[in-house]
RNA sequence: GCUCGCUUAGCUCAGUUGGUAGAGCACACGCUUCACACGCGUGGGGUCACUGGUUCGAGUCCAGUAGCGAGCACCA
C-alpha cells in the first residue's frame, strides 16, 4: 500500500464535496426518523457585490461545524443558503464597471441596466456558490434563495401590503437623508457619523424694532436662508424679553420669530440657536413644535434653489456657504469664526456627505413592531445573545429607541414599491398590478355610488402608474429567515424549520438587521425568529487594521485554502469564535501541520492494518483490557463529552482545543507508541489482530469528531479504512492517487454500522456517521491515573538523558522504585513500553532504590515513586548534585507556601474541607520526595 | 457626553462557578528512532496594565487610574 507521508489538502477537497451534494447529504429529507429533532439556520445572505471574504469564511465555518455536529448526532438539519440584492451597493458597482465603458445607467435606461445588474448577478452569485462549495459548507442548495427571486418578491410585497393596511407604512413627507450623488434616500442605519474639524460661524440677527441683534452659532451658514425660526431655553434669563420678538433676517426678506424650546443648551454656543426645519432634523422637530414654514433652500443636487434667493440660486452648497459668511462679513454681521469639530454624516457607500432633505418618502413605523421583540427579551432573554455582553444590552437599547424607517430608495436595482397611481393622485397599495387595477376599479365604482349611482360600462379601465422606487435591501434581508421558508405561503418548511436555531452573524448589522428579523417573525409568525444569536469577532490584518478593499489589506480565504487547505484555515477560523483576533498565518500553518499529523497517525494504522476491522477490539471484558486501553478509551470518551457541551455552548475555540490535544498528546504521542510494539509484531497473532482494531477503531472515533470542523481529511481517511469499502485494500492506493470520485462501499460492511441510526440505508459517509457522545461509564480514573504516572516516568528519565547528554542510541538500564504494590505492578507490566520509549536496557522494579548503583542520575515521582538511571561512567557527580539540589529548591519552595497556608487557621477554618486535605496530601508527598531526594544527594557527597 | 469591551510569555491568543499560570508560533540544545523533519525528545521564558478593596486565598469578584478599541447620542 503506497500512501504518501505528507498530506495534500487539494485532493480530497476536489473529491469528496461533490458525492456528498449528489447524495443529498446536505438536505434534511437525508434523515429518516420521523421523530428526529429538528435544528436550522438561515445563512446570513451574502451581497451579489462580489466574493466572499474572510468574514464569510468565518461565519460559514462556524455554521457548518454546528450544522455537521447536529446532523452527526441525529437532528433533521437544515442550512439555508442564498444571497442577497444588496441594492445600493450592487447598483454602484455595476454603475461602475458601466463606467469603464464609457456609459452610464441613464444612457441604457432602466431596462437595459437591470439587464446588466442581473447578469453581473449571475455572475457573482455563481462564484459566491463555487466559494461555498470550496469551504465545504454543508448547505441544501435546493432551498437555496436570492432575495430577488419571484417566492422572495412576493413575501416583500405581502410585508409590505399587510403592514400598509395595518398603518405601520405610510407614505409622506419627512426629514431623510439624501445623499446627492447617489440621488437616493438612505435610513440612518446607511449613514455614517464622521468627526470633522470645521468651524463655527457666530452669525447676528438683528431683532425688529430695535437697534440689538441676536447671536447665533451655526457650522453650517448657508442654511440660514432657510430659518424660520431662532429658538432660546425657556428658562434662559438672557433671552426673556426677546421670545416673541421678531428678527429681519438678513440676506433675505423675510422676518422670522424668537421661539423658547427646551430642546436648547443654554451653555452652548451663544444660547440661541438659528432654526433651518427644512435641513436639520432637530429643526424639523422643532418645526413641528412651533408650526414653522418650511423653506427649501437646498435641492437634490445639493444646490441652492431658487427660494435661498436670486443671489445664491443654483450655488454648491460649500459655495454658498462661503458666500453667505462673505456677504454677513460685509453687512457686519459676522461676529465671530471659531475651529470646532463636529460630527459630519456620510453616506455609508460613497463617503458623500448627506444632506437632511424634507422628501415625499415611504416609511415604517418600527416602534409598534419592536414592542413585542422588546418584551421578548426584556421577559424572557430571547433570543440568546452570544456573548451576551454587550449584545443583549446593545440590541434592547435600540429597540427602545426606534424611529421611523425610511423604505424608499431612488434606485433602480432592487424591490419595486407596490404602490401605483391613478391620474386622480389616489394610491393603491397591492400585491400585484391586477389587485391594484381592482382596487382602483372598485374605489372608482364607490365613487360613482357616492354621487348617486353606478352604471357598468361607466368605468374605464383605470391608468396606474407604478411607484418608481424601489425598496430599502433590508426591507427583504428582515423577512429573510421566514421568506427562505416558503412565507407567506403556509409551508412544510415553515411549519418544520421555523424559528430557526441560530444566527451566526457580525456586529454590524445587529439593527440594520437581526432586529428587523426578529420584528417580522415575532409579527408574521408570533414566534421569534431564532433561538440564539451569535455575534461573531473581526478578523483584523496582522497589524490589527480592520480589512478593507481600499486599503488592500485584506486575507483572501481562498488563498489560505490553496496554500494550507480549507481543513486547516477552518480550525483558525473557527478558534476566533467571538474575539477580535489578528489574522496569524502561522495558526494556519501549525493547524496545516495537524492535518499531517492525523495523515501520518493513520498511515500507521492503515499501514499496520492487515488482519484488523475497525470497530473491533473491545470486546473482552473491560477489566481485561491493558491499562493503556483503557486509558485511551477513558480520554477519548471524555474529549467527546468535551466537545459536545463546547459546540453546544459555542465554545468552538475550547472543543478544537480538546481536539488537538487529545489526538496529538493522547493518541499520537502516548497510545500509539504505548500499543506499537503489539501493532507492529512481525508475527501474526491474534494479540496482533485484536491491537491494529483497537488503535483503528480508536482512530476511527476520532475522525468522527474531528469532522464537523475538518470535514475533507476525516472523510478522505474514514473511507480508507478497512472494510469500509469493497476494494479494502488494492483500491486505497487508486484513491489516494484521487483520479475517482467516490469509492464504492460494500453493502453490508462495518461503514453501515457507524451511521448515525436516522441514516440507516444512506450511503456510508463520515458526515452521517454518528457524532460520539462520550460515554461515562467508559471514563476511567484509574486507567488514567495509571499512565499518567507511566508518562511521567518517561518523560524524568527522558530528561535525565538529555540533561546528562546521553546519546540517543545509547541503552541505559532503568532502575524504578515504589513503596506500594500497586504502582510496581503498574510498572512492572509497562516495563516493556518504558523500555522502548526510553530507550532501556532493562527495567527493574523494586522496593527501593538500594540496589541501583550509588552512579545513577535519580529522579523523584509523585507518589514517593524513584527512578535511577545507572550511568557508571558517565555521570558527573558534581553536575548531578547540581541538578538535584535544584530540583530540591523547587520543592522546598513550594512546600514553604504549603505550611504558610495550612498555617494559617484561618485557611484551615474556611476553606473546604477537601481543599485542605488535598494540600496536607501535597505537602506530604513533597515531604517523602524532598527525602527521596535527601538520599539521591547523599549518595552523590564527596 | 453616555454605555461597553480589551490589557496574561518575544508574537497571536486560551484561561467556564476564586484554590499551584496554559497552548501554538518563535527561541536554545540534541536527534535522518522502521506514521510523520508539516516530525521526535528536552529546556529557558510571565509582579496576569496599574492602585486599592472584598476574601483564609484574586488573572478570575468590586471600585478607581492609564492606554487601546467599539457602540450609542439632537449639542446648533
Amino acid at each position: 500500500m503506497d500512501i504518501p507521508k505528507t498530506y495534500d489538502p487539494k485532493q480530497a477537497e476536489e473529491r469528496h464535496y461533490a458525492m456528498w451534494e449528489a447524495q443529498g447529504c446536505f438536505a434534511p429529507e437525508i434523515n429518516r426518523d420521523p421523530d428526529a429533532p429538528v435544528y436550522s439556520i438561515v445563512i446570513p445572505p451574502p451581497n451579489v457585490t462580489g466574493s466572499l471574504h474572510m468574514g464569510h469564511a468565518l461565519q460559514h465555518t462556524l455554521m457548518d461545524v454546528l450544522t455537521r455536529f447536529k446532523r452527526m448526532s441525529g437532528y433533521r438539519t437544515l442550512w439555508v443558503p442564498g444571497e442577497d440584492h444588496a441594492g445600493i451597493s450592487t447598483q454602484i458597482v455595476v454603475e461602475r464597471e458601466l463606467k469603464k465603458e464609457g456609459i452610464s445607467r441613464h444612457e441604457i435606461g432602466r431596462e437595459k441596466f437591470l439587464e446588466r445588474v442581473w447578469k453581473w448577478r449571475h455572475e457573482s452569485g455563481s462564484r459566491i456558490m463555487q466559494q461555498m462549495r470550496r469551504e465545504g459548507a454543508s448547505v441544501d442548495w435546493s432551498r437555496q434563495r436570492f432575495t430577488m427571486d419571484e417566492g422572495l418578491s412576493r413575501a416583500v410585497n405581502e410585508f409590505f401590503v399587510r403592514c400598509y393596511e395595518e398603518d405601520l407604512i405610510y407614505h409622506g413627507e419627512g426629514m431623510i437623508n439624501w445623499c446627492p450623488k447617489d440621488q437616493t434616500a438612505l435610513s440612518d442605519l446607511e449613514v455614517d457619523k464622521e468627526a470633522q474639524a470645521g468651524k463655527l460661524y457666530y452669525l447676528r440677527y438683528p431683532i425688529k424694532g430695535t437697534k440689538n441683534h441676536i447671536t447665533v452659532a451655526t457650522t453650517r451658514p448657508e442654511t440660514m436662508l432657510g430659518d424660520t425660526a431662532v429658538a432660546v431655553n425657556p428658562d434662559d434669563a438672557r433671552y426673556d424679553r426677546v421670545v416673541g420678538a421678531r428678527i429681519l433676517l438678513p440676506l433675505t426678506d423675510r422676518e422670522i420669530k424668537i421661539v423658547a424650546d427646551d430642546f436648547v443648551d443654554p451653555s452652548f454656543g451663544t444660547g440661541a440657536v438659528k432654526v433651518t426645519p427644512a435641513h436639520d432634523p432637530n429643526d424639523y422637530q422643532m418645526g413641528l413644535r412651533h408650526e414653522l414654514p418650511l423653506v427649501k433652500v437646498i435641492d437634490q443636487h445639493a444646490r441652492m434653489t431658487a427660494e435661498a434667493g436670486a443671489e445664491f440660486a443654483g450655488l454648491d452648497r460649500y459655495e454658498a456657504r462661503e458666500k453667505v459668511v462673505a456677504r454677513f462679513e460685509e453687512l457686519g454681521l459676522l461676529e465671530r469664526v471659531v475651529d470646532y469639530e463636529f460630527s459630519i454624516s456620510k453616506c455609508g457607500r460613497c463617503r458623500t456627505v448627506v444632506e437632511p432633505l424634507i422628501s415625499l418618502q415611504w416609511f415604517c413605523r418600527q416602534a409598534e413592531l419592536a414592542r413585542r421583540p422588546l418584551e421578548l427579551i426584556r421577559e424572557q432573554r430571547e433570543p440568546r445573545f452570544v456573548p451576551e455582553n454587550p449584545y443583549e444590552k446593545v440590541y434592547t437599547n435600540w429597540l427602545e429607541n426606534l424611529h421611523d424607517w425610511t423604505l424608499s430608495r431612488q434606485l433602480w436595482w432592487g424591490h419595486r414599491i407596490p404602490a401605483w397611481y391613478d391620474e386622480h393622485g389616489n394610491t393603491y397599495v397591492a400585491r400585484s398590478e391586477e389587485e391594484a387595477k381592482q382596487k382602483a376599479k372598485d374605489e372608482a365604482i364607490k365613487r360613482q355610488l357616492a354621487m348617486g349611482g353606478w352604471q357598468a360600462g361607466l368605468i374605464e379601465e383605470p391608468k396606474l402608474t407604478q411607484d418608481p422606487d424601489v425598496l430599502d435591501t433590508w426591507f427583504s434581508s428582515a423577512l429573510w429567515p421566514i421568506s427562505t421558508l416558503g412565507w407567506p405561503d403556509d409551508t412544510e418548511d415553515l411549519r418544520t424549520f421555523y424559528p430557526t436555531s441560530v444566527l451566526i452573524t457580525a456586529r454590524d448589522i445587529i439593527f440594520l438587521w437581526v432586529s428587523r428579523m426578529m420584528m417580522t417573525g415575532v409579527h408574521f409568525m408570533g414566534e421569534k425568529a431564532f433561538e440564539d444569536v451569535f455575534i461573531t469577532g473581526t478578523v483584523f490584518d496582522k497589524h490589527g487594521q480592520r480589512m478593507s478593499k481600499m486599503k488592500n489589506n485584506g486575507v483572501d480565504p481562498l488563498e489560505m485554502f490553496e496554500r494550507y487547505g480549507v481543513d486547516a484555515t477552518r480550525l483558525v477560523l473557527a478558534s476566533i469564535e467571538t474575539t477580535d483576533t489578528r489574522w496569524n498565518e502561522k495558526q494556519v500553518e501549525s493547524y496545516r501541520n495537524f492535518a499531517n499529523k492525523i495523515w501520518n497517525a493513520a498511515r500507521f494504522c492503515l499501514l499496520n492494518s492487515e488482519g484488523a476491522e475497525v470497530g473491533r477490539g473491545f470486546e473482552a471484558a473491560r477489566e481485561s483490557w491493558a491499562v493503556h486501553d483503557r486509558w485511551i478509551v477513558s480520554r477519548l470518551n471524555r474529549t467527546a463529552q468535551t466537545v459536545n457541551d463546547a459546540i453546544e455552548k459555542y465554545q468552538f475555540h475550547h472543543a478544537v482545543q480538546t481536539l488537538y490535544h487529545f489526538f496529538w498528546d493522547d493518541f499520537c504521542d502516548w497510545y500509539i507508541e504505548l500499543t506499537k510494539a503489539d501493532v507492529t509484531a512481525a508475527e501474526e497473532s491474534d494479540a496482533r489482530a485484536a491491537a491494529r482494531c483497537r488503535v483503528l477503531t480508536v482512530l476511527e472515533q476520532a475522525l468522527r469528531l474531528l469532522h464537523p470542523f475538518m470535514p475533507f481529511i476525516t472523510e478522505e481517511l474514514w473511507q480508507l479504512l478497512p472494510g469500509m469499502n469493497e476494494e479494502v485494500n488494492t483500491s486505497v492506493a487508486l484513491s489516494m492517487s484521487g483520479d475517482e470520485g467516490s469509492v464504492t462501499h460494500r453493502p453490508g460492511g462495518v461503514a453501515e454500522k457507524f451511521l448515525h441510526p436516522a441514516y440507516a440505508g444512506a450511503k456510508p459517509t463520515i458526515m452521517l456517521a454518528a457524532y460520539p457522545q462520550g460515554q461515562a461509564e467508559l471514563i476511567d480514573e484509574r486507567a488514567e491515573a495509571e499512565v499518567q504516572a507511566l508518562i511521567e516516568l518517561v518523560s524524568r528519565v527522558r530528561n535525565i538523558r538529555s540533561e546528562m547528554n546521553i546519546k540517543p542510541g545509547e541503552s541505559v538500564p532503568l532502575v524504578v522504585s515504589a513503596q506500594d504494590a500497586t504502582s510496581r505492578s503498574v510498572f512492572e507490566a509497562g516495563a516493556a513500553q518504558i523500555a522502548r520509549l526510553v530507550r532501556a536496557s532493562n527495567v527493574t522494579v523494586a522496593e527501593n532504590l538500594d540496589r541501583a548503583p550509588r552512579a545513577s542520575a535519580r529522579a523523584v515521582l509523585a507518589g514517593g515513586a524513584e527512578v535511577a538511571v545507572p550511568l557508571e561512567g558517565l555521570i558527573d557527580f558534581a553536575q548531578e548534585r547540581e541538578r538535584l539540589r535544584r530540583e530540591q529548591e523547587k520543592l522546598s519552595k513550594e512546600a514553604e507556601r504549603l505550611e504558610s497556608q495550612l498555617a494559617n487557621e484561618n485557611f484551615v477554618a474556611r476553606a473546604p474541607a477537601e481543599k485542605v486535605t488535598e494540600l496536607r496530601q501535597r505537602l506530604s508527598d513533597i515531604g517523602q520526595r524532598t527525602s527521596a531526594l535527601r538520599q539521591s544527594m547523599e549518595a552523590f557527597a564527596e
